[in-house]
DNA sequence: ATACTTGCAAATACTTTGCACTCCG
DNA sequence: CGGAGTGCAAAGTATTTGCAAGTAT
């Protein structure tokens, strides 16, 4: 990981007069691959730490904006934020459940902001998740 | 409720061989008020009904794609889909939590379909949420 | 020393299930 | 009649909390 990555994930804790400790290191890693990860996947990726460590830990993040939650299918996930991860969008696969990344497009991101606007808004974040059918089974569908 | 809602509403629990009772009909008249409501809310609303029945009753209305469940905050709430209610997308307010609604808007969903499709993708719905400042609080921010 | 962290165990909250009884086609 | 629907109680999961011991500033 960048030094500068870990300086800022630092910085963001003291604002809490919360440190940087081996857990917390372990949990941000833990998101790395940046996929989405389900509460479950993300304690198994952590087997010698405690559920209840898991759970304090990426609270904390959330509130401190260094994580956020995404409905993907039934359940919640959790990923980076736009400020530790590229600004990105989900495509998610109502047959095989698989996500892909939709990358930001700053002609959506204007126009999102305009609209906000338009009612009066002021717009800080905003999530846009997508169903449908992803190439391969679209293929498959068509059989 | 209008009739042709009602029936709407029977035609389609009856693709699962299931009809329309009154605790569904009863559910499904929770969601009139539009606004997007948590589990526990909707179990307020309905305080004859029994719990298991409600959950029962939005597992299955959901997979009927009557409802849908959008992360509102912290947990999941749950709003009547487009099928029973006019598609819109959700401006949340991070300070007050208030929820307001943002009505569809073409060249936003003729866009997002048009990203989707240059990723291989056929887009059948999305979730739009976007968080910020609502007009009230963003003046008692200036103060 | 003082305040923050963590693990462990216990408490809560949330959701699903099994079963017996009722309702509807 | 036979399958579907519901309430009730119990079983599962998921999440939070209290406390004592460990760690950082």
């Amino acid at each position: 990981m960048p030094e500068a990555t870990q300086d800022k994930l630092r910085l963001t804790l003291r604002s809490r007069h919360a440190s940087l400790t081996r857990r917390r290191l372990e949990v941000f890693k833990a998101f790395g691959g940046h996929t989405p990860l389900s509460m479950n996947q993300l304690v198994k990726l952590l087997p010698d730490m405690d559920r209840a460590t898991v759970y304090r830990t990426t609270k904390l993040f959330e509130e401190l904006g260094i994580i956020d939650r995404v409905l993907l299918g039934w359940k919640y996930k959790l990923e980076l934020s736009d400020s530790f991860s590229p600004h990105h969008h989900h495509l998610s696969c109502n047959n095989c459940g698989r996500v892909n990344i939709l990358a930001e497009d700053n002609q959506l991101e204007a126009y999102i902001k305009s609209l906000s606007h338009r009612a009066g808004f002021q717009a800080i974040d905003h999530q846009l998740e997508i169903n449908g059918l992803c190439p391969a089974c679209q293929k498959l569908s068509k059989v």
